[in-house]
Parts: C-alpha cells; structure tokens; sequence
DNA sequence: ATGCATCCTCTAGTCGCTAGAGGATCAAGC
DNA sequence: GCTTGATCCTCTAGCGACTAGAGGATGCAT
C-alpha cells in the first residue's frame, strides 16, 4: 500500500533523487527492495530515517556522525552518551566557525565602509589586501578557510 | 640576488609550497622563471602577490573573485567598482552564513542542554534530531550545508 | 501507439587544496 | 670527492557531500 518510488521518498522528505542514491551507496541508508525492473521501493520508515538525515545534515553534522546517530536512533537500548559528545563537539564546532567569521564580518565592513570610487590605486579594499598589517583583527582561518 | 625558491616563498608568505604550484596551475599566480634544473625561482614582487592572495583566501573570497582581485590590483589606474561589489557580496555571504550558523548553534545547544545519560531511547539529541518540529528556530540551509 | 516523466547505472565535475609516488638535484658536512 | 638529507620536479588521486550529465530502460496517461 505504502510503497514509495525514490522520488516520492525524495518528494516526502525534501531531498533531491541523486542524493538518495548517494546516501544508499555509502551505507547511510539502506539498500531497499527493487520491483521486477529494478527500481527501489521504499516503505514508510524511510522518509523518517531520511528525515532524520537530513535534519542532523542541517546542522552540520558529518556523514559518519550521522552514521553514529542512526545507529543510536536503531538502538533506544544503548546509552546515549555518544549522541552527546557528538552534539557538543558539534556546537563547539559551530561557535568556533562564528566566531571566525565574525572577525571576517569586521574585516570586510572595513574595506566596505571605505568605499571609494577612483582607481584602484586608491582602492580601499585592494590596499587592505595587500596590506594585512591594516587588519585590526586576527582573522585568521584556524584550520581550513570559510567557504562562503 | 633576491631570487626566491619555491620554499622560500612559501616561508615568506606561510603558504604551502604544494598550494603554491597549485595556484600556479590554475593562474593564479604568474609561471616563474627556472634554473637550469627546471626549478622555479621568485623575485620579491611575487611575495606580495601570494601575500594578497593569502589574505583574501583568509577572507573567504573565492578563487574567481580573488582573480578579478588581483586584475585590479595590476591595473591601478583602472575603477574599483568591481573590488568593492565583490567585497559588498562577500560580506553579505559571511553574513549570511553567521545568521544560519546563529540558529544552528541555538538548536545544537538546546539538544545539549538537556544532556541526557539514559538509554538512547530517552536522547534528547536523538530525539530531536528524529523530529524536526521540536526545532524553534528555522535553521534550515540556504543554499549548501555548513561543512562545519 | 505515442510521448513524456521517471527510473536505472556509471562517470566526471565541483572547491581548494593535500598527500603520495617516483625520481632529480642541491647544499652541507666529512 | 662522497654521502646524506633536504628540497625540488611532475603526475595522479583523494577529501566531503554531493551534483550533473550520458545513455538507456521503464511506467503511465492519452
């Protein structure tokens, strides 16, 4: 009755096609039966473990966080303690990055707030690039660099 | 006399030697002279050039802004319109990304709060992640997902 | 029966590097 | 002069988390 096609699974919980097939061949979610032509079939547990998927995505959780999360949520037995460490970790992560791009935000409105309509050779923000020493701030990337 | 190797631009502007054949690669940077041996070999004025790359990277501008960048930067007499639109842009990017990261630190550290110790079954974390309408907050993506 | 949507697998591309293989060359100490 | 270790060269592959597209097989509605 409650059979799902992938793209109404997709449909149901937001996700696009490929995405599921991705998530299926890395062992995110499982492989689900196939009709007589070979299509997958999903039933209705699906959309919320893919649901759930997407949100911890959301929030920025790795793929193998997400796999520690999944088998926790497959397992109500077991303690939760990892579920914890992982969320930290996780907000953690999070604060550190705003606290990144808040001295990036300081930055740019600098050179923003500047702006000029001359030549470049009084560019406000092309001087402030090639000079660091103008930086107020320390913004400098700790790990990897922001991709915005 | 100040002839630079590769390494030793790499100290200068503490960047990777690998990142520095990497910018090379995709003109970035200018391809250097070489030694008889094939080596490159720098002169001063490259330092700065890496400098300034290095410092929009710690920004977070993109490679194809930071080449529109460093166009302006070679043509100073040249109107910066362009430098301030992508600075404009960057600034409304970072910002943006600080408002997703916002909401998601305030649902992350809601999860955490309540810090469970029970079996997963009781998680707060799991349990949140399982239902999104527990979220206050609208921490959804934009456009991509915070690779946090 | 036609036509279009949806599905399948597979490969390659995105971004900005980073790591490693396999080999040549250089500089310093003995 | 010789050895040793650092540095250099090119090339290819990998990261994370998908996304895009080729080329082909179904499914469903008219």
């Amino acid at each position: 009755m409650s059979a799902l096609s992938i793209g109404k699974l997709a449909n149901a919980a937001d996700v696009k096609v490929p995405t599921i097939r991705f998530y299926e061949q890395i062992g995110l979610l499982p492989a689900p039966d196939r009709t007589q032509s070979d299509r997958r079939t999903y039933q209705q547990p699906a959309v919320r473990r893919l649901a759930f998927v997407k949100h911890a995505r959301q929030l920025g959780f790795g793929i193998d966080a997400i796999r520690t999360l999944l088998d926790l949520a497959d397992h109500p037995e077991r303690a939760c303690g990892d579920a914890n460490t992982l969320a930290e970790e996780q907000l953690a992560a999070v604060e550190a990055k705003i606290a990144q791009l808040d001295a990036l935000r300081i930055e740019l409105r600098r050179m923003v707030s500047a702006s000029c309509s001359g030549p470049a050779a009084e560019c406000r923000v092309i001087d402030a690039l090639g000079d660091h020493g103008q930086c107020a701030q320390d913004h400098r990337a700790p790990d990897r660099v922001v991709p915005v």
